[in-house]
DNA sequence: CTATAAACCTGCTGGC
DNA sequence: TGCCAGCAGGTTTATA
């Protein structure tokens, strides 16, 4: 699932690959996909647009564009970004080129997904973008939950509206989390995982960062220290980061631009690892289920009840 | 406000 | 082996 390490490190491929470059056109193969604005305005406004800067909000990836535009680029739980080299033959199955007569394509395109192959046809294909140096960049995602919008700059707040503090920011220091968290009813998880709040933690960092600081994940977010927010802080930044460097987290479906799978995996302290010992204590790592999600932790060194002694 | 749940989707897993 | 219910989770929307 992209969560910020992803994003960002989509993003730093994505600058040093196609900033410069020019979009051609673009093909939509699921128009759910196409959140703003409506299908035919968004392909008429994205022709010849020359690609000018990438940046990254919370989760959202953000493509600065030619003509004072802006397109974001939300991943969800299975989005993929890949860019085919010039010469690539892109099969979705389709035999029109023309993306409006989807409605009537539809079914026939499901039935002929293909596997993603070295030759560049694809599966789950939804929005191709035709680079005028005949890449490809395609947006893939099987579930169908990602969105891309597209904006003139001026609405660049409407589009990020409800984004809370960047955790990579000077800006997110412990008083910073303490004012947010401040009057906040409910356990921290739920919390962590709201991204007007913090933007760009997701399940797996969550768990993570909870981990690093000894927080259960059920402690209410009002009963934290100072000291406790200073740790959490520093867990946030620190499983971020460690993210970025190891190339995001991939158990089945993040991928990078050239489809490598993400090495932050086998980095992972507590995600998906219940029953495994805990790497500090050794005691065995539990699951529970906090607001609808499966939640990861040691239930030593993550107590509930009582602070350890020192 | 908070909180719980369903909806959006499809691939995968486990039980029978 | 095959079928099917259930699970996974980011976000929005609806309901208590």
């Amino acid at each position: 699932m992209p969560e910020l390490p992803e994003v960002e490190y989509t993003a730093r491929q994505l600058r040093e690959a196609i900033v410069g470059a020019t979009i051609a056109d673009a093909c939509v193969f699921w128009p759910r996909t196409i959140g703003h604005p409506d299908l035919p305005e968004f392909l008429a406004e994205i022709r010849e647009r020359a690609i000018l800067g990438i940046r990254r909000r919370g989760k959202q990836l953000i493509i600065d564009l030619d003509g004072d535009l802006l397109m974001t680029i939300h991943r969800r739980m299975t989005g993929n970004l890949y860019l085919l080299p010039p010469g690539w033959e892109l099969d979705t199955g389709l035999r029109e080129r023309d993306p409006l007569a989807w409605g009537t394509l539809g079914p026939r395109f499901h039935k002929q997904e293909q596997e993603v192959q070295e030759d560049g046809s694809t599966r789950y294909c939804r929005v191709c973008f035709n680079l005028a140096d005949g890449r490809r960049l395609l947006y893939t995602d099987p579930r169908k939950f990602g969105r891309i919008t597209l904006w003139a700059r001026e609405q660049e707040a409407e589009a990020l509206q409800g984004l809370g503090i960047e955790p990579l920011s000077e800006e997110f220091t412990s008083e910073a989390l303490a004012r947010k968290l401040q009057g906040r009813k409910g356990a921290i998880k739920p919390l962590l995982l709201d991204q007007q709040i913090i933007a760009g933690l997701g399940n797996i960092y969550a768990d993570e960062a909870l981990f690093y600081a000894s927080i259960h994940p059920l402690r209410p977010a009002a009963s934290l220290t100072p000291l406790e927010l200073d740790l959490l802080r520093e867990g946030i930044v620190r499983v971020l980061q460690l993210g970025i460097e190891h190339g995001g987290t991939s158990f089945n479906e993040f991928h990078d631009l050239w489809g490598e799978a993400g090495e932050n995996y086998n980095h992972v302290r507590v995600y998906q690892q219940d029953g495994n010992p805990c790497p500090r204590c050794g005691t065995p790592l539990e699951r529970i289920v906090v607001a609808q999600r499966g939640t990861h932790y040691c239930p030593h060194c993550q107590r509930l009840d009582q602070l350890e002694q020192l």
